[in-house]
DNA sequence: CAGGATCCTAGACGATACTG
DNA sequence: CAGTATCGTCTAGGATCCTG
């Protein structure tokens, strides 16, 4: 059990190794593509709407408004935009009277919802785990 | 090809249902568990201090300042004390003169790490397909 | 050395009203 | 319907100085 644990964290440093084994620390941040990506693709609102795309795989401005509760019409669009011009979703807009427009996930957002979904299963199976732990850490 | 790609997808869509399913979306955000953990979990600086903690199991202040660059004294601080609290580290304290103390990852942490750092990897290996859709997009 | 306390500001966000 | 425009708030975060 021992070994196995201790073998996970071998090869969970060795692929750190890969990712920041080059980094030189006292590099400002904007010249790390990764903290740039990131920043966009883990941002708290365009997780759920990614997620929620990959949920209806075709949703329209309003009902995406609906399910991202909480969200403003301003954080949403602005949010779409980005998300569209990363790469992650597609927009089609039918030149009707009222315009519908559908966003849904491309081939790339695709894969990177199913990244993402493992770390959600991760927060939705753990999450009592941590909220105990912060209840607990609480009373001291 | 087709066919494994839309497996894959049912899969993607399932195991959402099996976190979105049950959501009532009128609910207020507060009342979503998942959403809060995520939010403290996803958080651009705590997965970088999470990730370098990943690296070299054991660092001090100081040090993780460094590695974490452009993280200033107060969010470290404070995002240390969250992510304790959370159960993802341990803070300890040696009472020297001046005095030492140590952060490194819990069990718990390192479970969360090993999740995160799938989600970094892709990050890493398709952060420059992102940023060509970006400029792709710039120029329309 | 590891942080706490303070002050300050940019910019992120919410609400509302408006338009093609 | 799918946004944009505007405005006001508000707080997260940076910089700095301080201390056990």
């Amino acid at each position: 059990m021992e070994t196995i644990a201790e073998n996970q964290k071998v090869r969970t440093v060795k692929k750190l190794e890969k990712m920041f084994g080059h980094i030189d620390y006292r590099n400002p941040p904007e010249l790390c593509p990764v903290r740039d990506v990131m920043s966009v693709a883990s941002d708290q609102w365009s997780i759920l709407i990614l997620l929620w795309l990959g949920y209806f795989s075709v949703l329209r401005f309003n009902k995406l408004k609906k399910y991202v509760y909480g969200i403003s019409n301003k954080v949403l669009s602005q949010r779409l935009k980005i998300l569209e011009a990363d790469g992650y979703i597609e927009r089609k807009a039918y030149p009707e009277v009222p315009i519908r427009v559908e966003y849904k996930l491309t081939e790339f957002g695709q894969s990177y919802v199913e990244k993402l979904l493992e770390l959600a299963e991760w927060m939705h199976d753990n999450s009592p785990k941590v909220i105990a732990n912060r209840e607990q850490y609480g009373l001291n």
